[in-house]
RNA sequence: GCGGGCGUGGUGAAACUGGUAGACACAAGGGACUUAAAAUCCCUCGGCUAUGCCGUACGGGUUCGAUUCCCGUCGCCCGCACCA
């Protein structure tokens, strides 16, 4: 018996250590070869990986070892996404500074990932909490303020009662706040923004140029572009007491249902709404009422549609003499279009209930296909789908589009209030993202307020703009407000005393270029553009696809603000992105109802029965459902401790094989030790090899049968591996390699002949060059024992020989009726009629055939025949 | 409600443009080796009324042939959700 078993806890650090001292994963920007960006999201320090950093950057590893066994220049970096709030609050729990504990929680994950053995360049370690980043981020934002794509706007904003801050839109979910889970109000702040929305068609677009995108993706972010055209339109208001306004505006995407409007409605915020409210006490208890119901009651079911009748009256502005009533309608929002529509009742849902409810009028405009104009009505339902016009004088049997059409022409050539009275307008649903934060622990945003001179960037020469050091967190609100001194400034333009802005910026800008700072880490720009338009965009992105709107559109935004500031020369970051799903655990409760480790576990099965008892205690355990895995849930593994136990290519082996990467994976015992089975297969397989023959591979005997069927299978195996990569498909890669693996060891347990033994050689040492990207300790382990020169991680991927992956013989199953009944083996290329002869002579096909004739015979050349009967 | 995705053995899954359904792995069962265990190796492994029949959620359709394409139903997952 040949060698012994593998030691991953010794080998692992061994050539950890040698790729660092030998800087092999140091990326050249001057290298002439041609680049290869891979990228992984980089992490939060929290302190600890999980094994969805695992999962993560063990795929992107493989990409990144992979194109550079083919010969590509590969930039593969790692960072930290280091500012928020977990910061903030460790440091009120241990009464630390955050800093000090996100530098500490920095080298403990640092560690653990340099302990998976990631082919990572470090020398290009980013931290965005330092100011040797967040100053390129400051003088960004100064370039983007004087760029106008940055304004300071008073606005309604969601307030996380809990972390005391603000929050965008995108971090609001279900009505609380995304990271804290608290209910959100309402306040009225100021607040700096980015104008995200001046590039909403342009984001929108061009997401049909990211062809290497998830489709899902792309639709969700489309869907929170919002796009929709529609028509501005005035309507007249009646002459009234009650308010001096004599018009309202609204918005509509439906123009073409206008001869079926039966009301106007205004949102409760809307201005007039308010103006009115302010002589109505019904109608201030009304809007009051709706805002209770608009923040507390989101778990609710679709809230009734509720209204309240103003009094004020508009004109028809199609039917001459017709007026309609003006309602405040809970369901009309005050931050979309104008905040005011007008209500089709016939085709518009919403509109439908409101109108049944008060009485209003309903008439159908939209005829669908085939209904009768005469007898056509709508009941509880509201027809919103195609159909032509009628009902409706000068529109009537018009198409929907070409109403809208006509409708746009006739009321922008009409003035109300000395305005056209419709104009076609395109709407967004993205708005403008709030960067401001009232935290501490963020990039502080370079700006002062001076009483004389009004709010001014900070001078360039004057960055970074550092946090203090000497910060407290006994008071909750903001850190950088309650300091003694930092934000009293004297303005640099005129030398009055000014205030330095204590907001700093959401930690979604500095993951929004971060990227980019990767290609020159060091620099003193921001950028150095012409390095950063040679590896950008990123060729293979790859992360949760809980990024899929926030971080990504953002990021999309900040490279389109940066090529418009000369700091790069694309629009898009991402060229390929891909999500990959989450790790899952079973989870496991004790009699009382208390989650319980799966290290405080044994199981036991009995046949297929499976039970569990608590180590400890020996109380039973309840196997409960596959969850992802959460502190919460204690369905969680460390992986340092699976680092420990079996080693790091163990770990990354088991998390590419099985489950197509986006998809979520179920981490298991037996799964982990199946793979730690493989490895020490491989081993032997290895160490039998050489055994056999102990010099590299020379060629081999052409003319032997047995070595030739190998090397086919060696040979198709490099060429489907690769595919399989490059497609992402790890799960696929793996089962190859097994395959292969499988194939090796049979051939091995033949006393093979010199040929074979030559081919066995030849097939070991590829085996090890496709292994290497997913298990590279073992792969150099196995190609320093096999006496290769250099390291395996700088071995090129193995060209294929194209004769070898087709069969010159090729097996063609038989049907008879569409049900495989017999094969025949042809030579590769047999022609149709040749085929059909062979089929007709077998003896399964005679007998069915009982010496009659087959009603067609279908032959697809090389593939298969179907003979029908 | 709208949009998207998915339903294949005991389990994770594979099947390229429609062409041998279940590759590969896990679990399970049987055997070999061993004083014994671990490790390793070999065999079996979709179901059934088995020379055959059925089987890719269910019901139809197109086709010589459907896991794959089309229509309908059911179930699960994800995203958005009063956006006029």
């Amino acid at each position: 018996m040949s060698g012994e078993r593998y030691n991953p806890r010794e080998s692992e650090p061994k050539w950890q250590k040698v790729w660092d001292d030998a800087k092999s994963f140091v990326t050249s920007n001057d290298d002439p070869r041609e680049p290869y960006y891979v990228l992984e999201m980089f992490p939060y320090p929290s302190g600890r990986i999980h094994m969805g950093h695992v999962r993560n950057y063990s795929m992107g590893d493989v990409v990144a070892r992979y194109h550079r066994a083919r010969g590509r220049n590969v930039l593969h970096p790692m960072g930290w996404d280091a500012f928020g709030l977990p910061a903030e609050n460790a440091a009120i729990e241990r009464k630390t500074h955050p800093g000090t504990w996100t530098y500490q929680n920095i080298e403990a994950m640092k560690a653990q990932l340099k302990s998976m053995g990631l082919a990572i360049d470090w020398t290009r370690e980013i931290a965005t909490c330092s100011p040797e980043y967040y100053q390129h981020q400051q003088s960004m934002f100064i370039d983007m303020l004087e760029a106008g794509l940055v304004t300071r706007k008073s606005s309604k904003v969601n307030w996380d009662p809990v972390d005391m801050t603000v929050l965008a839109n995108e971090q609001v979910i279900d009505g609380k706040g995304w990271r804290s889970g608290a209910v959100v109000e309402q306040r009225e702040l100021t607040q700096w923004f980015f104008k995200i929305s001046d590039f909403a068609e342009d984001l929108l677009e061009a997401l049909d140029t990211l062809t290497e995108w998830p489709e899902k993706v792309r639709t969700m972010q489309r869907n929170w572009i919002g796009k929709s055209e529609g028509l501005r339109l005035l309507f007249e208001l009646e002459p009234t007491e009650k308010t001096d306004v004599t018009s309202i505006e609204v918005f509509t995407t439906r123009p073409d249902t206008i001869f079926g409007a039966s009301f106007v409605g205004l949102s409760p915020d809307h201005p007039l709404t308010t103006a009115l409210a302010a002589s109505n006490a019904d109608l201030a208890e009304f809007v009051a009422e709706c805002h209770r119901h608009g923040t507390a009651t989101e778990t609710l079911e679709k809230a009734e549609k509720q209204g309240f009748d103003t009094g004020l009256r508009v004109k028809h502005p199609v039917i001459e003499g017709q007026t309609l009533p003006v309602y405040v309608a809970n369901f009309i929002l005050m931050d979309y279009g104008t905040g005011a529509i007008f209500g089709c009742p016939a085709h518009d849902q919403r509109d439908l209930d409101l109108a049944r409810k008060y009485g209003l009028s309903v008439k159908p405009v939209v005829l669908p296909p085939g209904a009768d104009p005469e007898t056509f009505s709508v009941a509880d339902e509201a027809y919103v789908d195609a159909g032509n016009i009628f009902n409706s004088a000068f529109l009537d049997g018009l198409s929907i589009d070409d109403a809208k059409r006509k409708i746009a022409e006739y009321f922008g050539a009409r003035q109300v209030d000395g305005k056209s009275q419709g104009t076609v307008e395109t709407n967004y649903r993205l708005r403008d993202w709030g960067i401001s934060r009232q935290r501490y622990w963020g990039c502080p945003i370079p700006v002062i307020h001076c009483e004389v001179c009004g709010t001014l960037p900070v001078p360039k020469k004057d960055l970074p703009v550092k946090l203090p050091e000497d910060v407290t967190f006994d008071k909750p609100g903001n850190a950088l407000d309650h300091h003694p001194t930092w934000k009293h400034v004297h303005c640099h333009q005129c030398g009055a005393s000014a205030r330095r802005e204590t907001d700093t910026m959401d930690t979604f800008v500095d993951s929004s270029w971060y990227y980019t700072r990767f290609t020159a880490p060091h620099a003193e720009t921001p950028t150095v553009p012409a390095v950063a338009n040679r590896w950008l965009p990123v060729d293979q992105y790859i992360g949760g696809v809980e990024h899929a709107i926030l971080h990504l559109l953002y990021s999309r935004f900040f490279t389109r603000a940066m090529k418009a500031m000369g700091h790069v020369d694309v629009s898009e970051p991402f060229k390929g992105l891909f999500t990959q799903g989450m790790v899952t655990h079973e989870t496991y409760k004790s009699q009382s109802g208390e989650w319980v480790n799966p290290t405080e576990i044994a199981i036991e099965t009995n046949g297929e029965a499976r039970t569990a008892k608590h180590i400890r205690t020996g109380d039973p355990i309840s196997i409960g459902s596959v969850e992802k895995m959460s502190k919460s849930k204690k369905n969680v593994v460390d992986p340092d401790e699976i680092v420990a136990t079996y080693g790091a290519d163990t770990a990354r082996w088991f998390m590419l094989s099985d489950s197509p990467p986006e998809r979520d994976v179920q981490w298991t015992e037996a799964g982990v030790e199946g793979a730690s089975r493989f490895q020490q297969r491989i081993w032997r397989l290895v160490n039998e090899t050489i055994e056999l023959t102990a010099s590299p591979a020379a060629s081999v005997d052409v003319q032997d049968a047995g070595a030739l069927a190998l090397r086919r299978i060696i040979h198709r195996s490099v060429h489907g591996v690769a595919g399989d990569i490059e497609g992402l498909r790890f799960n696929r890669a793996v089962a190859q390699i097994y395959e292969l693996t499988n194939a090796l060891t049979k051939a091995l347990a033949s006393s093979p002949s010199p040929a074979v033994t030559a081919a066995l050689r030849e097939g070991a040492e590829k085996l090890t060059i496709l292994l290497s990207p997913m298990m590279p300790h073992l792969a150099e382990s196995c190609w320093s024992l096999m006496g290769m020169h250099g390291l395996v991680a700088d071995a090129s991927w193995p060209d294929v020989d194209p004769a070898l992956l087709v069969d010159n013989e090729v097996t063609m199953p038989v049907q008879i009726n569409g049900k495989r009944r017999a094969e025949i083996s042809v030579a590769k290329g047999t022609p149709a009629a040749e085929v059909e002869r062979l089929v007709l002579s077998l003896e399964e096909v005679t007998r069915i055939l009982e010496g009659k004739a087959p009603k067609k015979i279908v032959v697809v050349p090389d593939r298969i025949v179907n003979v029908v009967v």
